[in-house]
DNA sequence: TGCCAGGAAGCTA
DNA sequence: TAGCTTCATGGC
């Protein structure tokens, strides 16, 4: 996939390795709005992106181009991932449902607080419940909200939290921004995943599931495979060999898919959630 | 009305 | 360690 960087835009070529839609309806991310004319807003952490598409281009208008290109991990051969996984062949059938997947590099700090919020809840209200975060304690960037500040959240008492309509979560979300306060989240991303995943299961809120999401979307780790219903449901149909609890399936589907587990998630994950691909016989 | 959501925490044994 | 219950809120 070609790209190149200009001023305050990024071109990138339009193809089977970047779809705008597969790569921000595919559950990655929620600060992402979509307009009539079919372009894009993304926001994370305080930076912002529109993204157009032009005849058989992308373009990605931004004042922070270098970190969009990493952001969209412009760099990574997508070709030869999903080349690698379609020796498999439930993901040879379901990687063309979401081929222009890519794993975004986003905040660490936004994704640990979007994911405690999106725990046993769903998909539209977790951008709402997050989009409020941003609103009421995000710094007014004109265009847009960023996300906050952890001096700010760990700063703002629990009413703040019951506030956004995170029901029961608002305890959790409260006590993890005095967790996270005077944490260099830089310097724990020095950790193997294996220690940086023991630490972020130790934070309020945080269990297995949140804590792979969080190696996956906010540390870039791919030796990861969140289990969730939908990848549970994944593994009942097509990896079934007996484990019966959720670590049980992560243990096994690491162990399948290695260094490119968290690729082989994303696609198996939107396959079924967005085209029913657990009815398909394989 | 009852069920479920990209689960985690708390309790029991 | 494993299994069960509870936890707000909102859409269907």
């Amino acid at each position: 996939m070609k790209y190149k960087i200009e001023k305050d835009k990024i071109i990138v070529e339009a193809g089977d390795d970047f779809d705008i839609e597969h790569i921000l309806e595919c559950g990655q991310i929620f600060r992402f709005y979509k307009f009539a004319d079919g372009s894009y807003s993304v926001c994370s952490g305080d930076k912002f992106a529109k993204i157009m598409k032009n005849n058989k281009n992308y373009v990605i208008f931004s004042k922070d181009t270098n970190y969009f290109a990493d952001f969209f991990d412009l760099k990574t051969d997508y070709s030869k991932i999903k080349n690698e996984l379609k020796k498999d062949k439930v993901l040879a059938k379901t990687i063309p449902f979401g081929k222009g997947i890519r794993i975004l590099k986003n905040s660490p700090l936004e994704m640990i607080f979007s994911f405690v919020i999106s725990a046993n809840n769903r998909i539209p209200r977790i951008k709402k419940i997050i989009e409020a975060m941003c609103e009421k304690a995000g710094e007014n960037m004109g265009e847009y909200y960023a996300f906050p500040t952890i001096e700010k959240l760990a700063s703002l008492p629990l009413n703040f939290y019951l506030g956004l309509g995170a029901g029961y979560r608002a305890k959790y979300l409260f006590k993890l921004a005095m967790e996270l306060s005077g944490v260099d989240l830089n310097e724990k991303n020095k950790l193997e995943t294996k220690e940086l995943r023991n630490w972020l299961i130790s934070l309020s809120g945080v269990g297995p599931k949140v804590a792979d999401c969080i190696l996956l979307f906010g540390f870039n780790r791919m030796d990861v495979f969140p289990i969730d219903t939908w990848t549970s449901k994944v593994y009942e149909t097509f990896y079934n060999e007996g484990a019966k609890t959720r670590e049980q399936m992560r243990e096994h589907l690491v162990k399948r898919f290695g260094i490119y587990s968290g690729y082989a998630q994303q696609y198996l994950f939107y396959g079924a959630r967005s085209y029913d691909v657990l009815k398909l016989k394989i």
